[in-house]
RNA sequence: GAGAUAUUAGCUCAGUUGGUUCAGAGCAUCGCCUUGACAGGGCGGGGGUCACUGGUUCGAGUCCAGUAUAUCUCACCA
């Protein structure tokens, strides 16, 4: 059958996926071999996949395919988190669109909306993946929210807060007003806004003298309980004890003095709010001041707000700025930029607030993973993160557990009463009476009485079990698979989620099994577009992986994410890079066109090629040893260049022309079954970075039973140095007669006739030189002791090589050329000399880069005494 | 504001514990070749005062200090 002249990787990859998964070369199960385990991070199930999740998931395919190459059981968890935030976000948005309003909703009602979303869109991006190539054990699949999962993460809360780690505390929370629910700090994105500052004044009560403070934001006056100078400051300390007048809601509240107050800024004097800031309510704990919260959830002002109730807040901000001026207790207004809280999640403008929320007590939970990583047990690549990781990990605060959401694993505690401790945590609700009954001494205690918390577990509470509970490592610690999976092998994730992920897996891993939960993690970079950004789907300016797979074909799109993506650096995405892609998977192609096309005839390899296939056969253990070396570092971009060359520059370029029979000619049986056989190995070698394309090159270069995603990986044992020279000597002839025909226009249809003087050089073995012949296209390649006059030259190491030519050649050029040379490698020795006489390196310089010193010198002596030589007889 | 990391060819990056007088790769670019696997090819070039300034050393892209710039992290004053 004739092959196409252009590849064409849509027919082959849905074939060959197909193939392995009927085979189910995925799935893992346990057995005797050594296991090698990586756990997926988990997308967002109602996700589509982005350029950062196919960077991500090449990584792990290649590490997955090739460990099962090496013989290891290879297992890759796959499977997505219910992402609460995220999720709820689009429910309720498309709630709306149907003109639904979630507060309408029964909390039934609404999780019944979010499971048929999840269930429409749930597990696209795993279709996704397979379309990659990704090699996962879809058998495994895993849900966060599956029932054992779902048990898993309510076990471990139950557990958590009766050992005193998790509590319930009063606190200053970042407040999303459009998702009504609480964000992390690390969920808060600062942003530069130009906004004002306005300098207000407060009467003293009694007086007619007023204070004047300076705030940004005056709506926040409703709430004010006092204002605050500095007692080291003498323009206030004739304030000491006094009260003062809060404008529009004329409420007297007192001036305290504190050191906090920057005596430079404004007017310093502050005006205190403890119910809507952090260091206002810090202030407010010192000085034992009333709190009064002005908002609702949706961030407009409830009925402390006054005449502006129901008002939202920037509105009000507008109109109490209007009244406060009518008043006359506006001084003036400056404009002013600062930093504002945005919500990662949906931008809006973060709204300090105070609530109840779970904590997990974090500093002791802490030290164990901290330890870890330090001590490289937890291999972080590249190792730059371990500072960003210690940083966190000393200052780690307590984490907020708790989201304001419906969709997630609610909390399992349940309220029987209205005091603040009037609660049980417990796995079901029959627990649950059980344990209020006793805690609240009323036997007669009913269900009905029970009231289970409102809020849900941030989705991290969940994921961070993720390598333990896939395996049902919470609930059956001492089951088969968790003991043979377990700690798994190489995590894949991005540096972003280094803190709310990898550092809380590694938490959980030390807390529920004593154990890290993987040896290494390698952090990828980020996908940027050309101008720096990040790629979003707010931005759009991410391409459609799937559109690229289907333009350039799997293997090229993985390889295209592969070739420069060190780990931790950033990768601006360029479709050129997949363009290189899809060009070396047409070059492979067209190699085996090559190849197939063949007529083959009993018989013996040539000189030339006998060679050549020694030379191949050993440039590929060496390439295999550079490989691995590479791989051991997790330098995978590096791997794969290697893989590359080899196959490009050494196989197609160099080995291919050498073995390659003259024009319609045939080709010897035994070199056309050692080329395919080592075109084998190179697809072996290949396979883990592409897939398809290797698989099904596999199989055209012969009828074979087994596939090669399974075939042993070959590994480096050595090779033989000493052939590898002799034919980068060979190609630096090679190389040097091209030259000459370039410089010359010298086609390669005059036959060309080249000397070598070896100058006390060992000769080059005699199939090598014919591989010079062939390549460089000679007739004869002869020895000679004396210098060819008259002939183009060049040198490859110390021997001289001539190939006359009928050119009239300028002796003066000649001349100018051999004295640059010479000056150059006097030059040279000079430079050498020296270090040698000198008494200090001799001394301080190791033995080997002495010996290489000596030797560089005897080498440029050498040139140069040749060099004179010549340069005399021209002369 | 504090800290971390970086700065090497037009672009993206290597450069291992300091040790070749031309600092490497891929892509891009340029010239030439080209009817015989592949123009998505072959061959060969050009291109860098290794951000800057000092220092340590026999020797610095590599170590130290400072400066500049960039990115990230943390903290943020109304």
């Amino acid at each position: 059958m004739e092959l196409a002249p252009k590849f064409t990787p849509s027919e082959i990859e849905s074939k060959w996926y197909q193939h392995w998964i009927d085979q189910q070369y995925f799935h893992s199960q346990v057995d005797e071999r050594e296991p090698y385990t990586i756990v997926i991070p988990p997308p967002n199930v109602t996700g589509v996949l982005h350029m950062g999740h196919m960077l991500n998931n090449t990584l792990q395919d290649v590490l997955i395919r090739r460990a099962r190459m090496l013989g290891k059981n290879a297992c890759w968890v796959p499977g997505t988190d219910h992402a609460s935030i995220a999720t709820e976000a689009k429910v309720v948005a498309k709630l709306r669109e149907q003109g639904i309003k979630k507060n309408d909703l029964s909390r039934d009602e609404f999780l019944g909306h979010a499971w048929e979303w999840t269930h429409k869109h749930g597990g696209i991006i795993l279709q996704q993946l397979r379309k990659l190539g990704a090699s996962c054990d879809w058998d495994r699949t895993k849900f966060t929210m599956d029932d054992d999962m779902s048990e898993s993460v309510l076990q471990v809360f139950v557990d958590l807060y009766r050992k005193g780690l998790i509590y319930r505390g009063f606190r200053m929370v970042n407040w999303d007003p459009e998702a009504k629910t609480t964000v992390s700090d690390e969920e808060v994105i600062y942003k530069e806004k130009n906004g004002k500052l306005f300098y207000l004044r407060y009467q003293i009560e009694g007086e007619e003298n007023f204070v004047t403070l300076a705030t940004t934001r005056p709506e926040t006056i409703l709430g004010d309980t006092a204002v605050c100078y500095n007692p080291n400051d003498p323009r206030f300390s004739h304030l000491a004890g006094k009260r003062v007048i809060v404008p529009v809601a004329n409420r007297s509240v007192p001036l305290i003095a504190d050191d906090y107050v920057d005596m430079e800024f404004g007017t310093g004097c502050l005006k205190i709010t403890p119910a809507h800031d952090l260091n206002d309510k810090e202030i407010g704990e010192r000085h034992q001041l009333e709190i009064i919260d002005i908002f609702n959830d949706d961030a407009t002002l409830n009925e402390q707000g006054l005449h502006y109730q129901g008002v939202d807040r920037f509105e009000c901000r507008k109109l109490i700025v209007k009244e406060l001026e009518a008043l006359g207790n506006l001084v003036k207004v400056e404009d002013y930029q600062n930093k504002v809280g945005t919500s990662e999640r949906t931008g809006a403008v973060i709204e300090p607030k105070l609530s109840y929320q779970w904590f997990l007590k974090m500093e002791h939970l802490a030290q164990p993973a901290l330890k870890a990583v330090m001590e490289d047990q937890v291999q972080l690549v590249p190792e730059k993160f371990k500072n960003t990781y210690r940083h966190w990990m000393e200052n780690v605060r307590d984490w907020n557990i708790s989201r304001q959401l419906w969709w997630g694993h609610r909390i399992p505690a349940w309220f029987y009463g209205e005091g603040f401790d009037d609660f049980v945590v417990a796995m079901t609700q029959a627990e649950a009476l059980e344990l209020a009954r006793q805690k609240s001494g009323n036997a007669q205690l009913q269900l009905q009485q029970l009231h289970q918390d409102e809020d849900v577990l941030d989705t991290w509470f969940s994921s961070w079990l993720w390598p333990i509970s896939v395996f049902d490592g919470i609930r059956n610690p001492e089951n088969p698979e968790i003991k043979y999976y377990y700690p798994t092998n190489d995590l894949v994730t991005a540096p972003e989620i280094l803190f709310f992920w990898v550092a809380r897996m590694i938490v959980a891993g030390y807390e529920y099994l004593g154990e890290k939960p993987f040896n290494a993690v390698y952090l990828t970079g980020i996908v940027r577009d050309k101008l720096g950004r990040k790629m979003s789907k707010s931005l759009g300016n991410s391409p459609d992986p799937i559109e690229l797979i289907e333009k350039y074909g799997a293997d090229g799109v993985r390889m295209g994410m592969l070739l420069t993506s060190p780990a931790g650096n950033d990768l601006p995405f360029d479709e050129a890079l997949c363009e290189q892609g899809r060009n070396f998977s047409n070059k492979i192609w067209n190699a085996l066109r090559l190849l197939k096309g063949w007529q083959v005839v009993e018989g013996n390899p040539s000189a030339a090629a006998e060679a050549g296939m020694q030379w191949m056969e050993q440039r590929i253990y060496q390439s295999l040893q550079i490989i691995e070396d590479h791989f051991q570092k997790y330098r995978i971009s590096d791997a794969l260049m290697t893989v590359y060359k080899l196959i490009w520059d050494d196989f197609c370029s160099s080995y291919l022309e050498i073995v390659k029979p003259n024009y319609q000619e045939p080709i010897d049986s035994k070199t056309y079954e050692q080329t395919a056989i080592l075109f084998g190995e190179l697809m072996k070698i290949l396979h883990p970075f592409m897939p398809f394309l290797s698989e099904e090159v596999w199989h055209q270069l012969e009828a074979r039973t087994t596939d090669l995603i399974i075939t042993p990986m070959p590994v480096a044992t050595g090779f033989n140095e000493e052939i590898i020279a002799q034919f980068d000597r060979a190609q630096e002839m090679v190389i040097g007669v091209r030259n000459i025909r370039n410089k010359h226009n010298v086609g390669a249809r005059e036959v060309l006739h080249l000397h070598v003087q070896n100058n006390g050089e060992k000769a080059l073995p005699e199939h090598f030189l014919s591989i010079v012949k062939k390549l460089a296209i000679l007739s004869d390649i002869t020895p000679t002791e004396v210098e060819i006059e008259g002939a183009q030259r060049f040198m490859v190491n110390t021997s001289a090589c001539y190939v006359p030519l009928e050119l009239n050649v300028d002796p003066e050029e000649e001349l100018q050329k051999l004295t640059e040379e010479l000056k150059y490698l006097q030059g040279f020795l000079v430079s050498v000399s020296k270090k040698l006489e000198n008494e200090r390196f001799m001394a301080g310089a190791p033995a080997q880069v002495v010996e290489m010193e000596r030797k560089k010198a005897a080498d440029a002596q050498q040139k140069i005494s040749f060099i004179q030589d010549q340069l005399k007889r021209l002369n």
